[in-house]
DNA sequence: TCTTGAAGCTATAGTCGCTAGAGAGATTAT
DNA sequence: ATAATCTCTCTAGCGACTATAGCTTCAAGA
């Protein structure tokens, strides 16, 4: 049995964001000591660590909550889960490349030398889309 | 002189967010017809670039404050702007890293061809931290 | 000139995923 | 017993928008 605390230590989910979490009912309010404490089981760390990892690779809270739903039958095809990974998967491609594009136009920016803003090229290439190397 | 809406398309910046903006103080108020409705000049548009590509290169809302501040004092030394396009250079090149490990992960969890979700990667590895390649 | 439909106005509330604070009560260690 | 630390609920705030309701104004065609 953890205090919220304890739980909060071991899975790294702050405090509030537990709150949080019962409340949208993504985890199950928990038994209370007779001073109306949160005391978890193992069951309740195993399901919070899940909605952290999950969270860490950016699924949303509704989507967590579905895959939470697909975990409650295992019997079922997992055809809906991989979808999921799949869409997270193409989705986090598309954020690397957009902000690889942004390096290349922030490392431009940065590798300017001049020593005012008048002829600096931060403001000037913020200012002038068209300067862009990539649309964006 | 433009609409709001005219400006929004030629900015791609949405009519809500405008008037966003302007309540942030981002952007001035433009002057207004007899009507009370707004009218935009060249200036108010090449601003909202400014701001529009500004967000899109990942500044928040103060630090295009900021850049818009020096902008106006363009006797000064550009330091500022350039130690701010650094910064975001690095946070840039961070969250790229991050997204690359979230990449190779949700490509092994995608990569099984089991068929029900009892003895699926998707959860089983969700559920289950210490499985994971890299830490996060 | 009149009419109609699109566009614009303000003000308020909602979104997501937390995070912070106040003020009270519970638990734990000494 | 007491002090220090935790935990409780409730409310409000964050950033950067987005949506809605109910109204007014504008521009183009008949």
């Amino acid at each position: 049995m953890f205090s919220i605390g304890e739980l909060s230590r071991r899975t790294g989910v702050k405090i509030p964001t537990i709150r949080y979490y019962e409340q949208m009912g993504l985890i199950a309010a928990p038994d209370r000591t007779e001073g109306n404490q949160r005391r978890y089981s193992k069951d309740g760390l195993k399901r919070l660590s899940f909605i952290r990892h999950s969270r860490e690779l950016g699924f949303s809270i509704d989507e967590i909550r579905e895959l939470l739903d697909l975990s409650a039958h295992p019997e079922q095809p997992c055809n809906d889960a991989h979808q999921m990974a799949a869409r997270r998967l193409a989705d986090v491609q598309r954020r690397i490349s957009r902000l690889q594009r942004l390096e290349r136009e922030l490392e431009r920016i940065s590798a300017c030398d001049a020593h005012t803003i008048a002829d600096c090229a931060v403001i000037e290439t913020l200012a002038d889309h068209s300067l862009c190397e990539t649309e964006h």
